[in-house]
DNA sequence: GCGACAG
DNA sequence: ATCTTGTCGC
């Protein structure tokens, strides 16, 4: 209803300038999209409200030193979604665990969905989060022992048009602190806080880490170096290859 | 006016 | 996101 929002009057410039329908459908259809985009401001601005920008987790980063007694960052789960080249509706939401002294994956779920809801710049979330979600949430109940205590996410977080991305909207949702990874950069004017990183020497091209929820970007920044053997960060970057191969071996 | 716009 | 093989190098 707060039509006075900064989003909601950038959006109606946006929608206004727009290519003029031709045909009474495409204007329903744009209006549809319209209304649905404007809950979809309400949902990210109320989330926001919950959003935290700083650390907030129990445990320490893992150091040289072996001291106290104090919980140490062990889990460190990725996310990630891949679309049939046939279908592109059709998607593999995958959920990874790393074992941060092995290197090793100790944990791997996936689901595969038909998505409805199509794919618009600054509302990714809407799309993406759910199938996620329920695979965290799936992980939760059975109390597994390796549920992540941070998870890394495929798409940006503070750094976003409204500062509030894929990342921040999965850590708000299921509690847990998120690091945000955009592999391309999105546009956003303003003031978002986020790195542009060569996270391996191998590659020129930068990946872009923004805060989630509950962590800070000098902690997110030091978690995402200790991950990075390739360009993309462990967790993700097998995410990324293990749903991809489901689809393969599924469809 | 044109362009830019995570996955 | 997806369309796509070989190739250069550690």
């Amino acid at each position: 209803m707060k039509m006075s929002h900064l989003g909601v009057e950038k959006l109606w410039i946006i929608m206004n300038d727009a290519k003029e329908p031709s045909s009474s459908i495409s204007n329903f259809s744009n209006e549809f999209q319209s209304s649905q985009q404007m809950d979809w401001l309400r949902v990210q601005d109320s989330l926001k409200g919950k959003l935290i920008t700083e650390d907030d987790f129990k445990w320490r980063l893992p150091t040289r030193e072996k001291e106290g007694s104090c919980e140490i960052l062990k889990y460190v789960g990725g996310v990630d979604l891949s679309f049939s080249k046939d279908d592109s509706s059709i998607a593999c939401g995958t959920l990874v665990v790393l074992d941060l002294t092995t290197n090793k994956v100790v944990y791997e779920d996936s689901s595969i969905v038909r998505l409805h809801i199509p794919y618009l710049p600054g509302f990714l979330a809407f799309r993406e989060a759910p199938v996620l979600l329920e695979l965290l949430d799936k992980m939760k109940n059975n109390a597994h022992c390796f549920y992540p205590q941070l998870l890394m996410v495929d798409g940006n977080g503070l750094l976003h048009p409204r500062g509030f991305g894929l990342a921040c909207h999965i850590g708000v949702l299921a509690d847990l602190p998120t690091v945000g990874v955009g592999k391309n950069l999105h546009h956003v004017d303003g003031l978002t806080q986020s790195t542009a990183m060569r996270s391996s020497e191998g590659s020129l091209k930068p990946i872009f880490i923004s805060v989630g929820h509950r962590i800070s970007l000098a902690s997110a920044i030091a978690i995402v170096r200790m991950t990075c053997k390739f360009r993309v960060p462990e967790p993700i970057r097998q995410a990324d290859i293990r749903s991809r191969e489901r689809l393969r071996n599924n469809q």
